[in-house]
DNA sequence: TGCAAAGCGGACCCCGGTCCGAATTATGTC
DNA sequence: GACATAATTCGGACCGGGGTCCGCTTTGCA
């Protein structure tokens, strides 16, 4: 389809490291010529800036590379798209969770039984999004992409994980993507922005969710 | 914000008649000028043929515009925006959808216990979706209206009410949104068509969720 | 037939995304 | 350490498409 010409390596998408599901957790950049690393932080810097003063999508792609004193060029060139700029914005936080819920301490990290993870997992995911719900709406990839980007899949394999240890005789995959819907910065934006429920009850329902389908009955 | 002229009666919006709730479902436009109707009827034949011909998302609004011999303003006054004109295209099957489990003969329609009902449901809104996937996943409003547009808001109406008779108590309005979110179009098409799913699958799962979540043991 | 309201259309703006010649950096060589 | 050379990056002109605006035309009604 958008192949590249015949007979042309293409040199194209450097754009990020595709982070591909990363236990290990690291800096960042891999290696990044001097230049280009200073402009990063200086893009990144900035958008957060712009970000925090007038509110995610009021703040133009030309803006950010305003701020930060380089070309319009040089932020798609780095973060691919729009989305990738504010999804790189989000990034630390979104590794922390990671980083509790891999490999940090019970009841979200391993120790715990599954079904436990799993309501951790819940609460975790929620406070997070709650956070700066703006941001994680405005970075919402295209309908396409949703389940491809990497922090999806990452949270997809980990709740897959936890479910198939908890119901083995059921489609996990599937579930997963279930429960992942109720953390949805969409929803979660729906329904506490413009039905007003309260974060607890999305918490509660979380937590219902895993009762229900894990079979763990009140 | 975008808000009107002080002292000037917004004489904006006619677009599309909220549809709010339609229980009656008659033919469309409740009053609309000749010429108004002539046009929108030409739009839509235009669009349909010229989505049909190459791909939904390769169709631009203009060129509907010129394909149906009126100018692009009259596209956008009349349907909004794109999502709107996309979405006008889906609205006959939708309709029939929900004529069929809102009035319908049984297991869909009234008559059937509530969680035979609902297992009906998700079958018919899945084989509708896979239909014409393509431009479901292309009418997809941003992230921000997801929730708030017509159909949507009749689905989780209706199932929110299912549920509320299969298990009273329960966050009925919460799980609604959770089981819609297995029919969303984006998931659909990145099941069947970026993993391989077949839709059979896609209608099992379902119908397990539905057992679990309705606490009908297998 | 005359008049107000509704509709029309295309010029216009804005912003995301692409492209390519110019400039900067890293590396191998003496 | 200085320099030649290839690889990367820079940056801003440019493009395409969605959405808006407003003067003009058409329609419906009295």
């Amino acid at each position: 389809m958008s192949a590249a010409p015949p007979s042309a390596p293409p040199p194209q998408e450097p754009v990020e490291p595709p982070q591909l599901l990363q236990l290990g957790l690291d800096d960042d950049e891999p290696c990044l010529r001097a230049d280009a690393a200073r402009n990063r932080a200086r893009l990144l810097e900035a958008a957060a800036g712009l970000v925090a003063a007038r509110g995610a999508d009021a703040v133009t792609m030309e803006e950010v590379a305003a701020a930060a004193g380089v070309g319009k060029g040089t932020v798609f060139r780095r973060f691919g798209d729009r989305t990738g700029l504010l999804m790189a914005l989000l990034d630390h936080s979104e590794k922390k969770l990671q980083a509790a819920f891999l490999g940090g301490p019970p009841p979200l990290g391993p120790g715990a039984p599954p079904a436990e993870r799993l309501r951790a997992f819940g609460r975790a995911a929620l406070r997070r999004t709650v956070e700066d719900l703006e941001l994680q709406l405005a970075a919402q990839p295209d309908p396409g992409r949703r389940f491809t980007v990497p922090p999806y899949r990452v949270r997809h394999h980990h709740v897959a994980l936890l479910l198939r240890q908890a119901v083995p005789d059921a489609d996990c995959d599937l579930l997963a993507h279930t429960l992942l819907a109720q953390l949805d910065p969409a929803l979660v934006h729906h329904l506490m922005h413009q039905c007003g429920m309260p974060a607890r009850r999305l918490e509660d329902a979380w937590t219902d969710l895993v009762d229900r389908i894990t079979g763990t009955a009140a």
